[in-house]
RNA sequence: GGGCCUUUAGCUCAGCGGUAGAGCAUCGGACUUUUAAUCCGCAGGUCGUGGGUUCGAUCCCCACAGGGCCCA
């Protein structure tokens, strides 16, 4: 050893203890590596197979030699391969040793022998560490206790990591850690992967459902000047140089309207909504919807297309519109169309005895909930009480899919009135495993009516100090007195959808990165 | 906002009013077909933070912070 590589060794007498340790091991070993001459972060590694394809490789390899091809039909052999990934487990053993190797498809094992490799090749085991990311060069083949591995000609070092990784048999626990370290739970729990993956499948699944019949997919404004089109508490911020106050959007509905207006008949946007309230297992302050509008289509030929979309979504995904039963979580889900529609006053007057169109003021609608033992918010909107009754009353019983279909007028500022029938819209919601899924509405395209459908929002806002009251919104407006056809709508919670197939309870097991209080 | 649980070695977890333990990982040694490899040995901790009670607190009490569950 030349005087330089002691000075890169560290000093025992002044070695750090627990996790400084650790590294500082780390750290010595990559100073090693450079010592000989080898980068232990090399640009580029050229994998010719993932884990996946090399192992196919073998089992074709197999088949034919079982049927007599190949040089050695008793031990058959594939050509040269080079795979990639971490090193998750290694069995060492002195003159050989086992090595697990996972990359982005599954995992293979390494098989390295000192003979095959020769002493300098083999050296360089001593500095490889668990969580390492090497390179293996190597034909296929099957190991006498039967696990296909690569007979390691070459071992390359493709990146030194420093830091180790999670227990190797139990996982990462810590929900804190999983949640702001997801990379570490990435590696270490297979259902963080697959969940991840999920995710993705369902946004394509649904991009190409949605281009199939015709939709146009845009981007609108997230930084906007009034936060309409929901009822919700938006997030402030400022422009400086136009210095101006600007809103996160909590809503893309009025700036979509405002295409169907311009002649985009039918669009889409997936996109990220911000509202400003608390965080739970199905909350997080930022999250992502599907919103679509389509000219002369009704709230009835959404509810078709949400059936159908969810459920076109959960085959291709799971191979099945049937999602299995999760142990403690769910009974089986069938989302197969059509699904139950119920009328919300019917259902409502059923579970409750209530009958919200009996009970059209503040007064006789607490009176009544209180009757029965429902909580009443002092100084509720009507329109809030009711949302209490249905989500403390009915949401819970609506495990399988549901539509909840017409809604009275004051919940709903942006939907049309239904004909016939002043005091309702043509709005409905779907339900599975007791919460909600999708909103939607046959769209409110008078501009009249939708004007004063604003203002008397804006005086809730006033009257009940009600922040999460939706917002008159000018521009959107003047847009509709151009004319608006009429247009069926949908806003549906794809961190929602995704956890119903996932089977997950929490949004934060889909979200990869869930807001978190400061640490 | 209210209640309950939780925070101990890099990771997974025990523990207890009397100076802190295991498994894995690490470090040193043996080992040429392992599967949580095995065997021998070493090292690793301001027990979440701040107060209080006590001769003595990781343990009991209070507050705070993070995480989880339930309720509103």
């Amino acid at each position: 050893m030349t005087n330089q590589d002691q000075q890169e060794q560290p000093n025992q007498e002044e070695s750090a203890a627990g996790e400084q340790k650790l590294i500082e091991d780390r750290l010595a070993k990559t100073a090693q590596i450079r010592a000989q001459g080898i980068d232990p972060y090399p640009a580029r590694f050229d994998r010719t197979h993932t884990s996946v394809e090399a192992t196919k490789l073998f089992e074709y390899a197999e088949v034919m030699a079982s049927n007599g091809v190949g040089d050695d039909t008793e031990h058959p052999r594939t050509e040269t391969v080079r795979v990639a990934g971490r090193v998750m487990a290694r069995r060492g053993m002195g003159k050989a040793a086992f090595i697990d190797l996972k990359d982005g498809h599954g995992t293979i094992q390494a098989f390295a022998r000192q003979n095959t490799m020769g002493d300098d090749e083999y050296a360089i085991l001593a500095l490889l560490d668990i969580g390492d990311i090497i390179g293996v060069e190597g034909s296929v083949i099957r190991t006498r206790r039967g696990e296909i591995s690569v007979e390691a000609q070459k071992i390359t070092v493709l990146t030194k990591a420093i830091r180790p990784l999670p227990d190797k048999w139990h996982g990462l626990q810590d929900q804190e850690i999983r949640f702001r370290q997801r990379y570490l739970d990435l590696i270490s729990n297979d259902k963080a992967m697959k969940n991840a993956l999920l995710r993705s499948n369902v946004v394509r699944s649904m991009r190409s459902f949605m281009h199939d019949r015709g939709f146009i997919e845009v981007e609108t404004p997230i930084l906007v000047p009034v936060a309409a089109g929901a009822q919700a508490t938006p997030f402030e911020t400022h422009h400086n140089q136009l210095d101006r106050d600007l809103y996160l959007r909590i809503a893309t509905e009025l700036y979509l309207k405002k295409l169907i207006v311009g002649g985009i008949e039918r669009v889409f946007e997936i996109g990220r909504l911000f509202r400003n309230e608390g965080l739970d297992h199905d909350h997080n302050p930022e999250f992502t919807t599907i919103e679509s509008y389509q000219a002369y289509a009704d709230y009835n030929d959404v509810m078709e297309m949400v059936e159908n979309m969810v459920s076109f979504i959960a085959k291709e995904t799971t191979g099945s519109m049937v999602l299995p039963a999760v142990d403690g979580v769910r009974a089986e889900i069938d989302l197969t169309p059509p699904w139950t529609r119920l009328d919300l006053r019917e259902e409502i007057k059923k579970r409750t005895g209530i009958d919200f169109a009996e009970n059209r003021d503040v007064e006789s609608l607490s009176d009544a909930m209180r009757e029965r033992g429902i909580h009443v918010e002092a100084g509720s909107a009507w329109g809030r009480l009711l949302d209490k009754i249905i989500s403390s009353e009915v949401e819970p019983h609506l495990i399988q899919p549901h539509f909840l279909v017409d809604y009275p007028v004051e919940m709903s500022p942006l939907a049309k009135r239904k004909p016939g029938a002043d005091e309702i819209v043509e709005r409905f919601e779907a339900f599975t495993m007791g919460s909600e899924l999708c909103n939607a509405f046959t769209e409110l395209n008078d501009p009249v009516d939708q004007r004063s459908r604003f203002e008397q929002q804006e005086r809730m806002r006033d009257q009940f100090d009600d922040d999460e009251a939706d917002r008159l919104d000018e521009d959107f407006l003047i847009a509709i007195e151009h004319g608006m056809p009429p247009t069926g709508g949908l806003g549906l919670g794809i961190d929602r959808l995704t956890m119903l197939i996932a089977g997950e309870e929490s949004i934060r097991e889909i979200l990869l990165f869930p807001a978190m209080r400061n640490s």
